[in-house]
DNA sequence: AATCTCCTCAACCGCAGGCTC
DNA sequence: CGAGCCTGCGGTTGAGGAGAT
């Protein structure tokens, strides 16, 4: 590979970060914010580019990511958007929180391709793959990356109705997601920062994929349509939704019944499970607190973020710069209701700081801990876990059995773990 | 046990668009 | 208005791991 052209200037390390590195980074960030990235290097004290830094950032440091293997839905709600947004990686993953751009699109390439077309879909263009392609079109990672635009006619009948077809064979209800709303503030979040008004969807919808150019848009990211609210009014039916393209009615309005076979068939408890979703009534402790307790999201319009040197780019990569302790008191562990016990863990993980929670020395300690003793091994897991479901995935793990919670951390980390022997080569 | 092949994913590249001067 | 810089995006690469032989 070549070398971009910034790091000609001078002699600026590549390749994986070290952990050294990645604190440096994070550092930085946390106390300064990234402000402009090409002076991030510098400041940080990085013999790295920016562009490798924000990269970085973005896809592996970012304490709102969430780690480990996507579930079945969110899965299934890539394949959706895949077919009505194509390549646009970005704002498919504006949809997921937690999920960064790359880390959609290697999912798409490595895994989702291929399960597409073992089912006799087009990967590109969602519709059912003819004979002669199924013959000849190996799964092979050569054909994948040669293969042409994966732009979609959204209003491609055929696609969607067959994407429904195979979505339906994972999930059984036919309700929606639900998603923020200005005038519902307690609705639950999946996307808080990137939502927009529905009509900037279905004008984007409009015109979109007729200019593929738009493709590179900076502007404002699309309102999925999925993205109705749900449960806590209707509004279909009255303004400009009675006009609207289908995709926007919801499961209330029994008019339209095309909705359950165009839209993804998924179940309230599943979306609570794995897309994060705090849904309100039935859980007091955290009733309502999806978008309250989700500091890293940083919405645009909310003051507390808004006095940020962030750069204009997109608000969910962005991250309010706090120390480290008020990033843990506020943030990771957000149990205001638990007195006392919040003090003795955020004393607790205080002293591992954040590379440590990141990456091998939180491993190594927790490991460390487990042998002297479990159950405060068992609180560290399960505070971490908090700060990944907290503020982003909500309520998943108070429905997991004990073990289930563990199981699941310990899958969290298993990206960690892995990276440990390689990241002491550097050391 | 050694080697080969395939797969995953972190990180890179080039380009487009916005902003500033 | 255009040049230069910066950011963000999508496509691509290649190191390393896992599984097969």
């Amino acid at each position: 590979m070549g070398r971009h052209s910034c790091c000609y200037k001078q002699k600026l390390r590549k390749g994986l970060w070290s952990p050294e590195e990645d604190e440096k980074l994070m550092n930085h960030i946390t106390k300064h914010g990234h402000g402009c990235w090409s002076s991030v290097p510098k400041l940080a004290g990085l013999q790295r580019c920016g562009k490798s830094c924000r990269l970085r950032w973005i896809n592996y440091l970012r304490p709102d990511l969430k780690r480990g293997a996507f579930s079945q839905e969110e899965e299934d709600l890539i394949i959706e958007l895949h077919a009505v947004l194509g390549n646009r990686w970005s704002q498919i993953a504006a949809q997921l929180p937690g999920r960064t751009d790359n880390e959609i699109k290697n999912l798409w390439n490595s895994c989702i391709k291929k399960k597409l077309r073992q089912k006799g879909i087009d990967p590109n263009t969602h519709k059912p793959l003819s004979d002669a392609d199924r013959r000849g079109a190996a799964p092979t990672i050569s054909t994948e990356r040669t293969s042409g635009s994966s732009d979609v006619n959204p209003s491609s009948a055929g696609a969607l109705g067959n994407l429904s077809h195979l979505l339906s064979e994972t999930a059984q209800s036919s309700m929606l997601l639900p998603v923020y709303d200005k005038n519902h503030p307690e609705t639950p979040n999946l996307a808080r920062p990137k939502v927009q008004p529905k009509e900037l969807f279905l004008d984007q919808l409009a015109a979109g994929h007729e200019s593929p150019s738009s493709c590179r848009s900076s502007g404002p990211t699309l309102y999925f349509p999925f993205q109705q609210p749900l449960g806590y009014g209707n509004e279909c039916g009255s303004g400009d939704g009675a006009n609207m393209n289908s995709l926007w009615y919801n499961q209330s309005d029994f008019n339209c019944s095309t909705i359950s076979t165009v839209m993804p068939p998924v179940s309230p408890s599943a979306l609570s499970t794995s897309m994060g979703l705090n849904l309100p009534p039935e859980n007091p402790r955290h009733g309502g607190a999806g978008i309250g307790n989700a500091p890293f999201y940083w919405d645009g319009s909310n003051p507390s973020s808004s006095g940020s040197t962030g750069s204009s780019g997109s608000n969910s990569m962005g991250f309010e710069p706090q120390s480290t302790t008020s990033i843990l008191e506020n943030s990771v562990f957000p149990w205001t209701d638990i007195g006392q016990e919040k003090d003795t863990r955020v004393h607790l993980v205080e002293e591992l700081k954040w590379p440590d929670l990141l990456h091998g020395t939180f491993a190594e300690a927790t490991t460390a801990m487990q042998n002297q003793n479990q159950s405060l091994y068992d609180d560290v897991i399960k505070a971490e876990s908090q700060f990944n479901m907290e503020g982003i995935c909500a309520s998943w793990f108070q429905n997991q059995q004990p073990q289930q919670q563990l199981q699941a951390a310990s899958d969290m980390y298993d990206k960690d773990l892995q990276r440990l022997p390689l990241s002491f080569e550097h050391i």
